[in-house]
DNA sequence: CCCAATGTTTGATCTAGGTTAAATATCGGC
DNA sequence: GCCGATATTTAACCTAGATCAAACATTGGG
């Protein structure tokens, strides 16, 4: 696929996300002219704890897990980016390096859109300050709620927590829903400040007292309010 | 005091803000003129979980701290802000109501700035909203770093962070330094996420190792370099 | 189709930190 | 300076979740 063509698609997926919708063709020409695409695989360092930051980076598709390393070398998963999703705009704003990793967790394609094209719109663009701002606010705001989790709620209660999050949108708060563990058990274990172990013996339990099935890596919750209640 | 004297204090006090330094005179004046002074007493509620958010807040003299309460009516502190600090700038760009409270840990003097103000400069000044992204990226990593002392941190570990992220300033990585347990040594055992048990036991063994000194609410560090590696 | 690598479960055991209870300090009023 | 209210400490005990160890599954190559 020629540049040409490649640049077409990047536009076309950037102009479908929250922060540059409603932008006018030269001014998507303009960050577009800005972005590369990155393909990593599975495992692949996307950035290191330490690296320095010159933009920021969307999921096209694949999924990415940023965490920290502590010390004594264990990981911990901050968050899971899937599709559609950005990470690593606040760095952006501070003249700091990255204090968490991010790395493949499947053979992905992302884009990285340099800093100085954000800024140039910044500067531009009333609009889009106001786009970014409620991008970082809903960030924080996430966070607090993570801080909270980890903080408030049980081991059990977190799960149950991840579980309908994931769902949410898939059904119609109807009767049954699936959700697919598909970064893989300890990922998300360690999303959720667990170790695999307890992860397994929750959902273990969980299943036992009938609020989900689970095959593999397929959950299905036969029943989205009771779960909600089982917490 | 006049309605008049009252102003030019406010726009003095807020001309001093990070957010807003760099301002003319007349944007200055718009901001100070959609800002209320609010007293509050020490355990005093300034807003609720639930409440609609109208505008930020600044501390100007005084403490307050933020926390939630869990569905079993345990309190755990998020966030103890201090004079020249603000707090709830994220949640104006989103339209959502509170999900932490804020209250008063001693008799404070708090500026509350209308949100229709900050939206205006917004849309006026770009180099405002720089500033306003800046402001909320700090945020965002300082509780990235919140979230990995939470997760990855024991007790002792968070304990000494504190006392080194309070001593910071005051000491030019001199010698001896103190720390003031000015909120409470409850308030901060929340915000450290133990029990004042749990903290009392912890300062007590830092005491028995000779990595600091506990006088009531004064803690003295005769080595900042040794209470650093002593993590 | 088989195998080694990787991921998940299960069981036994351990521990950081929480809970409970009671004994002190400390402090703002009066 | 005394007193009840609030904050802190101490000690005994307990529990959610971690760690360790081993048995199973799954999966992507070959």
């Amino acid at each position: 696929m020629g540049v040409r063509q490649l640049q077409i698609k990047t536009q076309a997926f950037i102009a479908n996300l929250p922060m540059f919708r409603e932008m006018r063709g030269e001014e998507l020409d303009r960050v577009a002219a800005a972005t590369l695409p990155i393909h990593v695989q599975k495992g692949e360092a996307i950035f290191h704890c330490g690296d320095p930051c010159t933009g920021f980076h969307v999921v096209v598709y694949g999924q990415v897990k940023l965490g920290f390393t502590s010390p004594q070398g264990v990981e911990k998963v901050v968050e899971i980016v899937r599709p559609g999703q950005s990470f690593g705009e606040a760095l952006m704003f501070l003249d700091e390096p990255y204090i968490v990793f991010a790395q493949a967790l499947s053979d992905s394609l992302l884009l990285h859109v340099a800093k100085h094209a954000v800024f140039e719109e910044l500067a531009r663009d009333p609009q889009f300050s106001r786009r970014m701002l409620s991008g970082l606010s809903r960030r924080l705001h996430g966070l607090v709620r993570d801080v909270e989790a980890y903080t408030l709620r049980s081991g059990q209660e977190r799960v149950i927590g991840y579980l309908l999050a994931d769902v949410a949108d898939v059904s119609g708060n109807g009767k049954p829903a699936e959700v697919h563990l598909t970064p893989g058990k300890s990922v998300i274990a360690s999303r959720l400040n667990m170790t695999p172990e307890h992860f397994s013996r929750i959902l273990h339990d969980l299943a036992a007292n009938g609020l989900i099935e689970v095959n593999g890596r397929a959950v299905r919750i036969p029943d989205l309010e009771r779960l909600r209640r089982g917490a």
